[in-house]
DNA sequence: ATTAATGCAAAATCTTTGCACTTTC
DNA sequence: GAAAGTGCAAAGATTTTGCATTAAT
């Protein structure tokens, strides 16, 4: 972790996409900034465009979305699914389940000793377990 | 259970919007049959429909969606969200858990002995758990 | 008869795409 | 300057809504 503040210099975000195999444009290294310097974070592509926008940074929600998928294949983000009406993505790559507060359409990580699945299915012939998700759904 | 026939009687799935509270119109009563006459099903709304129009049953997609729902919220059926493209739904209504497969989006049940979730967090101060969803995810 | 449900088409959402323009390497 | 990325607007896909018509009690 970081010292006090929890900015990391721009450096690191750049580097990050690097190692990523992303070009680091002005877009991206806003989002990511937006994304990745204040901890772990859950958003939806419009909420994050609205504060690109706030933030004054000239980012379409097009390119917001094309962002978002991008960092989910290069693996900075994790795409959670609870909520069919919209997607969410998820800055924390631990193991880990959620909360979803379903009146409020909000997120929230839960310690991965919080939830424990002690018994799991075999995948059946021909696949293969790609992930397990556990959303403990509140309200 | 019923006999060997699967087919339950019609006055059966009247019975049962009845209970629910849910007038038996000749378009609740087909798509009732077609959900709740085969044994476990996940379906979406296109599905459906695609279905009811195979078998002769003129019903629009609007009143498919709409009677998803209502059984829903009467409690015949459960709205599993596995893929925030698109609405699945549940027949079984008892406490189990899914397979999603990615490929070929499609989901199975789990029984629930072969799901054991040995630990849940509390909920927040100020909610209560509705419940806990667990899906795995094969390819 | 009264009240509820349906059908349709239109609107509303969320997300993706095509292509000219711009930026990065 | 070549290759990759972006913006915009338009298209796609899924789901919801409004209102006249139809059906159930």
């Amino acid at each position: 972790m970081d010292s006090m503040k929890t900015v990391r210099p721009c450096s690191q975000i750049i580097a990050q996409l690097r190692n990523a195999g992303l070009r680091p444009t002005r877009q991206r290294i806003a989002l990511g900034r937006q994304l990745f310097e204040n901890g772990d974070r859950h958003v939806t592509a419009e909420m994050l465009h609205q504060e690109a926008v706030q933030a004054k940074v000239r980012v379409s929600l097009a390119t917001v979305y094309n962002t978002l998928h991008q960092f989910t294949e290069a693996g900075l983000l994790r795409e959670i699914v609870v909520d069919s009406q919209r997607s969410y993505f998820d800055t924390n790559m631990a193991d880990h389940h959620h909360f979803f507060y379903e009146g409020q359409n909000k997120l929230e990580d839960i310690s991965p000793d919080q939830v424990v699945v002690s018994t799991l299915p075999e995948a059946p012939a021909g696949t293969a377990i790609k992930r397990v998700d556990v959303i403990v759904r509140v309200s």
